[in-house]
RNA sequence: GCCGCGUUGGUCAAGGGGUUAAGACGCCUCCCUUUCACGGAGGAAUCACGGGUUCGAAUCCCGUACGUGGUACCA
């Protein structure tokens, strides 16, 4: 019988939510919504001295608006709360404990200076491995070196200590990564990491394992930079709870700058001109604002499938998925191994993509919260989602949308004359003013009509329609774009078309 | 330094012994449109390197290079 499938996402709440976080939510939520699991978001906060104001809360908003809701969190409660690692702490130390007991972990109490000596010393000694392992614990002030009673007697004392993993020497741990298949490490090498720090708090490398068992997870999915400390996490699991409870382990690859090469930081952003994060994210110490992809104009839809194929694909030629298809089609066997550089001219190619695909209605109040920022309110929300629809092939970005559109809800402030000017004549000014008697006369206000008109009467005057075209354009909409001119005018309505003309007949006979 | 992981056009990538080595973004040309787009048709551009194995290697093996991650009482 197989068990439940329940991923994690585990995040430490230190600041803004990185593009590759919000990939490793999606791809456990992928994971779980496809095998009918649960998934999981538990807050990670065992370093108190990072704990930043606000940074869950921000984390939950992320989540809700890429659409990723966890079936048990911090917010929406479940079997295996509390989902805050700072109020498991008690939890922690009896695992310690245990390990110490079974000879598989030891205290130590080494303060940070007497490392520090110990480290300067190896260096001196021409020594390349300056880690607290196997190799020097036997010199150092730990309850391996010391006598039970020395080592009781310190406890007693109440001496501040923290508890280590004994990784025994001349070992292979072997890993099966769902991605990268297997993997060995060679326990020489692996350093007695800290498991439970002088403050009482569990390290990452505790805290993850207990935590998992605890919470029953199946499947841990994490970043590759957690790949150099798995085989501890290996270890930790055979000496508490055994190999064969231990979850099916997938490290995800990095996501990397666009120039050069490394991790996609934050600076990298800044830098180039593009978001990083999901949401905008204001640092509660400095103020600073730092912009998210929600913010800049993204819709949450285009921002799971560009994550979601950026390192990933189906191995067809589809590269439009919604969150439904994912669901359906996500496979983790099928992630690469690379890192991907992140690309923002494509990542704006999928967010215009998913703007032509999903009716304007879907994203219409995002987009009037946008013009309500530029003092255009709207009223009717009809017209709005129609002049939406016109004009949605041209928006990359949600914000477009202003630039695009905003001359149907208020004459332009200048018109591009100069389109216009050296071709003007006496002649087309005629063919304008009289144009606007036969738009008054117009029984039904449809584009056929506007355009039937306008093009009867160029012939009656013999010009060519198309040289009136562009200045009845600059007329509407104030420059060289937009949908097709007679649409507008059909869309503005009578009034307001006649009255732009004759306003922009006036400035351009003007002098 | 040491250890792990990786490497197909500028970028994302398919392909996992025999292919003209898909497709997408971006770029360029053309068509459509007397605007800007959308759409359509084309184009330039690639298997990191060196050795093997094999009739045959982008694909398998070994090296090398390069990149990247880790090497904390951070996660």
């Amino acid at each position: 019988m197989s068990k439940k499938i329940r991923v994690r996402f585990a995040p430490s709440p230190t600041g803004g939510l990185h593009l590759g976080g919000v990939r490793t939510v999606l791809y456990n939520y992928l994971f779980a919504k496809k095998h009918c699991g649960d998934f999981i978001v538990r807050i990670e906060d065992t370093d108190q001295t990072r704990y930043v104001e606000g940074a869950e809360d921000y984390i939950f908003k992320c989540l809700e608006w890429c659409g990723l809701q966890p079936d048990e969190s911090v917010l929406h409660g479940g079997a295996y709360a509390p989902y805050r690692q700072s109020e498991r702490k008690d939890m922690y130390r009896q695992y310690a404990e245990q390990l110490v007991k079974d000879g598989h972990a030891y205290y130590a109490f080494d303060t940070p200076e007497e490392i520090e000596q110990m480290r300067e010393l190896l260096k001196e000694k021409g020594s390349h491995n300056l880690q607290y392992d196997h190799n020097i614990r036997g010199n150092m002030n730990n309850s391996l070196r010391l006598l039970p009673e020395e080592t009781q007697k310190l406890l007693d004392a109440g001496t501040p200590h923290v508890i280590r993993i004994k990784i025994e020497p001349d070992e292979f741990v072997h890993l099966s990564d769902m991605i990268r298949g297997d993997i060995s490490f060679d326990t020489n090498i692996v350093d007695d990491k800290v498991l439970l720090k002088a403050d009482g708090m569990p390290t990452y490398h505790l805290a993850v394992v207990v935590d998992d068992h605890l919470m029953k997870i199946s499947h841990a999915f994490r970043g590759e930079e957690w790949l150099p400390s798995a085989p501890v996490h290996v270890l930790l699991w055979k000496h508490l709870f055994g190999l064969d409870a231990m979850p099916q382990w997938a490290h995800l690859p990095l996501i990397l700058k666009p120039d050069g090469n490394g991790k996609l930081s934050k600076r990298d952003g800044d830098r180039l001109g593009f978001p990083v994060y999901a949401m905008d994210w204001t640092d509660p110490k400095t103020g600073d604002i730092t912009k998210g992809f929600k913010e800049i104009g993204f819709l949450p839809e285009a921002f799971n499938n560009l994550l979601a194929v950026l390192g990933w694909n189906d191995g067809t030629e589809q590269e439009i998925f919604s969150l439904e298809d994912l669901i359906e089609k996500f496979s983790i066997e099928k992630v690469h191994k690379g890192g991907a550089k992140f690309d923002f001219e494509k990542a704006k190619w999928y967010n215009h993509e998913w703007i032509k695909k999903l009716p304007a209605s879907h994203y219409a109040d995002r987009v009037k919260i946008i013009f309500a920022n530029k003092g255009i309110i709207i009223t009717d929300d009809n017209y709005f989602n129609a002049v939406l629809e016109l004009v949605k092939d041209r928006c990359t970005l949600l914000t477009d949308f202003y630039e695009q559109s905003a001359y149907f809800f208020e004459s332009p402030g200048t018109l591009d004359v100069d389109a216009v000017k050296p071709k003007w004549s006496a002649q087309k000014s005629e063919f304008f003013s009289e144009y606007i008697i036969a738009l008054r006369s117009l029984e039904v206000w449809d584009m056929a009509n506007i355009e039937a008109a306008f093009k009867e009467l160029a012939a009656a005057k013999n010009i060519k329609p198309g040289e009136l075209q562009l200045p009845m354009r600059i007329m509407l909409v104030g420059g060289k774009f937009g949908p097709a001119v007679f649409s507008i005018a059909a869309l503005i309505g009578k009034e307001e078309t006649i009255s732009r003309v004759q306003e922009a007949l006036l400035l351009l006979n003007a002098d």
